[in-house]
DNA sequence: ATGTGTTCCTGTCCGC
DNA sequence: TGCGGACAGGAACACA
């Protein structure tokens, strides 16, 4: 899926379109997503004005006016796409509907939001914002990186005891939100960990270079306007460019990026999923 | 309580 | 070209 960088980018291309204005209709295509959606979705969303657009880990959250918040989560497939108004036309001409655009929110403005999902991993929710804090999906994520809730202490305290492989660790949204399978690769290069070793057995001063790697990491790629493989666009369709800046993922066979090392990208599985590292530089 | 494997769904790419 | 299989940015869920 879009990681956090890639989210962080379509909010960030959304917010125009959005903030402060009022949707003047909501379309919904289909009763369900990967789950169903709440009960009159689309009628709740109707004459609603969206106040401000956050984010927590992966999720996208808009403040409706009436204490409301939409939740829109993009899975593996799922994008946001601005068409029409002042924001030109990238999606599909306007007033089309296109091969899996499950919801549409025509905006005041003249701008029309899709999202479009083929896999349908994603997801939207519809909740009283006060009840945020406790909601199901976002009451136990981790600290939120590039805040002051994620520090090597808070990292140190989550991973201790843990007989799992960091890779795996770091892929679980209780111990650090929104990092993804491309963005634990390239933080434990960074940071010169192998993705097997025991998330509880890293030293402290590995944890606080680890953190210090997730973090700059993050913040690259959300400068960069997050990393473009497939299928991921930004909200007005251009594409990413982190990732020309990967160091392993998606390089298997490729020399290790690291000044001086000669290794070479490897790439075993995981818990199912591909990993990327050095075995020359990441111990 | 942890840890691991399976599952949801569609599209694309690669080898034969 | 067609077909089959592997694989894809996620993460809830069932089970050990």
């Amino acid at each position: 899926m879009p990681e956090l960088p890639e989210v962080e980018t379509v909010r960030r291309g959304l917010a125009p379109a959005m903030e402060g204005r009022v949707i003047l209709r909501a379309i919904q295509r289909r009763p369900d997503l990967r789950w169903p959606l709440p009960e009159r979705f689309a009628e709740r969303l109707t004459g609603r004005r969206a106040l401000r657009l956050g984010r927590r880990s992966k999720y996208i959250l808009a403040d409706l006016e009436g204490g409301e918040t939409l939740l829109v989560h993009l899975g593996m497939s799922g994008r946001m796409l601005v068409s029409g108004g002042i924001l030109g036309e990238f999606h599909h001409a306007h007033g089309e509907v296109g091969k899996h655009d499950h919801v549409t929110f025509e905006m005041e403005g003249g701008a029309t939001v899709t999202f479009n999902d083929a896999r349908r991993f994603g997801a939207m929710d519809l909740f009283p914002t006060a009840a945020a804090e406790t909601h199901w999906l976002l009451k136990d994520l981790g600290p939120e990186p590039l805040t002051n809730g994620f520090n090597a202490a808070a990292l140190a305290a989550r991973l201790k005891g843990r007989f799992t492989p960091i890779k795996a660790a770091l892929l679980d949204q209780k111990v650090v939100a929104g990092l993804g399978n491309i963005y634990v690769a390239e933080a434990l290069h960074r940071a010169g960990i192998h993705p097997k070793r025991m998330a509880g057995s890293i030293s402290r001063a590995r944890i606080d270079r680890l953190t210090t790697a997730i973090d700059a990491t993050i913040a690259e790629a959300i400068a960069a306007g997050g990393s473009s493989l497939k299928d991921y666009r930004q909200a007005d369709g251009e594409l990413g460019y982190f990732q020309h800046s990967f160091r392993v993922y998606d390089r298997e066979g490729a020399p290790c990026a690291a000044k001086g090392c000669r290794g070479t990208v490897r790439r075993i599985v995981q818990s199912g999923r591909s990993t990327f590292y050095c075995a020359l530089c990441q111990k």
